[in-house]
DNA sequence: CATGGCGATTACATCGATGTAAATACGTCG
DNA sequence: CGACGTATTTACATCGATGTAATCGCCATG
């Protein structure tokens, strides 16, 4: 019971087919001048055995795997492994196969994916980095197709799909200031240093408060370890302990803005009543929240769906057009916890 | 700019050193017999050129390539990406590498993991299952090794970890009835039908009713097309439809309770005031849900580091040692949601 | 000094699939 | 009926790394 025919190769089905190697591998691979005939008995052979294609074998000869990596930080910031759906789901389409790779953020892990160390199996990488240096990008193995998501550590050099993070923090920040918030903090935000995503948004941030004529104050900006629900509560707890308290949180992602929540709610402030909260990414656990939470939703069906086609075009013609920068769209989904 | 040097093979790295292929390939496979200065000449003409070895070419000569499979039903339910975290942590330690895949619980999806169709590159696969038959697994190809997670379509056929479902629902209801609920409806359960979790853990639950003298209600057994917040919440509502009204919600995964803590808040409906709610799987949002959620906890790591054991010595001795069937330990986590 | 023995190194074949180029089959036309 | 062109099919080499078995070099021993 034990003992199990190996795995047929291909020229176990030629022979079965009473063919050679060569015209089955002309039928796996739709070459044109083949027989109805011939066809139709090596189709045959190939459901008789079991037969499936040796990607090794395939991938030494021509260089091709058919699957593509997807690297992201962490699989369980449900950012990434909704947008992990919808890359599946589109490379699915195009049919390709996808190999999920987590990085952690850390510098090492996303070179090793950039070099296509651990991915060699794959014929090009979506990245979405959090440490990478600009170095890292023009110092790259230029052979590997790459497009990188959200994060750019340096102009050009690779393919970009991401949200105009700036527009989108300046809107959410409008609507807070609409709704007559006047002391935003901004929790995850960082003033200073690489335009990264927390850069960005937090620019955003300051443009909203500069129209408004509100003076910028930087005790409000509150920098995080992680973008995880835990460190929403710190920076919640961490926000209440000085005076004036803030009358909004703007939160760079929606677990941070949970963890606020759950900080508010312990500490008995009420929200939309004693404080306004907003999120980024629209994760699915902030539609059942307690308040629902508003927040930023980028087009996620739309980020997958150019990620995987700049990757697939750059594959198909590695030196061919120019960079290109997709912006995706993204909306305010405005709900309990700003008064919706 | 764009020309760049191909990937280094091998023989380039031979001539580089001035040796043969071979003995290259005998440095990196830590072969003892080889003298220390050509070891080191080795070494510095693979650092000079960067070479790394191809994974294809290895894998079509020794079969072996180093890396794993987790297959999951899907990425964005909070158990599964957390339980991958886990698995890739303790793959990292033992020196392979994962590879994720999603097999959104379709069982043709779930065939080809078995079957290694879209995971050839791996010596192994970690599969949750979802809609596997028993059939599936006696004719499987034995070649692949595999451990399965959680479900079990059928004794034997392979290693298998989880915890003990029947015995986690049984003192999930013995901490209701402690508590003096007597009307306690079970979310995503199932009265009949396979011994799938869904199965096992209604069956712990009807144990402790008997136990405890109550009558079992099948109206209060609400199944649900999936374990997400949406069907929680679905589920929660139609069961305030009817009367008499439960007293507490048994939901079987935590995702189900968080929608099902929404549906009672839009309600009006106190928790743990008018009714307790309990979930499974202790995802991180569970700890700062509003109010937090009483949940049944499994050893993630355990069940990772067990299942990643159990991998590597069946692809270490295919057919050494009988099945296993290691039980992971599980804890009860009470929380507001249950009075905690 | 010839021989044996052992460690270090190498030549060659091979894993499976497919590109190239040559061979074969088939049909058409003079 | 034979030559030629086109449609099919095939033989062979190759992708990169490594197992096998043979060879080489060196030292100890008789």
């Amino acid at each position: 019971m034990n003992t199990v025919a190996a795995r047929p190769r291909i020229k176990d089905v030629a022979r079965y087919a009473g063919v050679s190697p060569k015209t089955v591998s002309n039928v796996i691979n739709d070459f044109e001048h083949v027989s109805e005939q011939t066809r139709a008995a090596v189709r045959e052979a190939i459901d008789a055995l079991g037969y499936r294609v040796n990607i090794a074998g395939r991938q030494l000869r021509q260089g091709r795997t058919g699957m593509i990596t997807l690297a992201v930080p962490e699989l369980d910031v449900a950012y990434f492994s909704e947008l992990a759906k919808h890359v599946m789901a589109e490379a699915d389409r195009r049919g390709r196969t996808v190999l999920i790779h987590q990085t952690e953020g850390v510098r090492e892990r996303e070179l090793a994916a950039l070099h296509g160390f651990d991915t060699q199996f794959s014929d090009g990488v979506i990245l979405s980095p959090l440490s990478l240096l600009p170095r890292d990008l023009t110092t790259r193995d230029q052979r590997l197709p790459v497009v990188l998501l959200g994060e750019r550590p340096a102009e050009g050099g690779t393919d970009h799909v991401g949200i105009d993070n700036v527009r989108a923090a300046r809107e959410a920040t409008e609507h807070l200031l609409s709704r007559g918030r006047r002391r935003i903090a901004v929790i995850g935000g960082a003033v200073r240093g690489r335009q990264g995503t927390d850069r960005l948004r937090t620019d955003g941030y300051r443009q909203a408060l500069e129209v408004a004529g509100l003076p910028f104050a930087p005790g409000l900006v509150v920098p995080v370890e992680a973008y995880h629900w835990q460190d929403g509560a710190r920076a919640a707890s961490a926000l209440l302990e000085k005076e004036p308290h803030p009358d909004a949180l703007l939160c760079l992602n929606d677990h941070l803005a949970l963890g606020a929540l759950r900080t508010l709610y312990e500490r008995g402030r009420s929200v939309p009543g004693d404080l306004d909260v907003v999120g980024f990414d629209d994760i699915e656990a902030s539609r059942f929240s307690v308040p629902s939470l508003t927040t930023v939703a980028p087009d996620k069906p739309d980020i997958a769906k150019a990620a995987v086609s700049l990757l697939l075009e750059r594959i198909d013609e590695p030196d061919a057009g120019s960079l290109q920068d997709h912006v995706a769209g993204h909306r305010l989904i405005v709900r309990e916890s700003s008064g919706g």
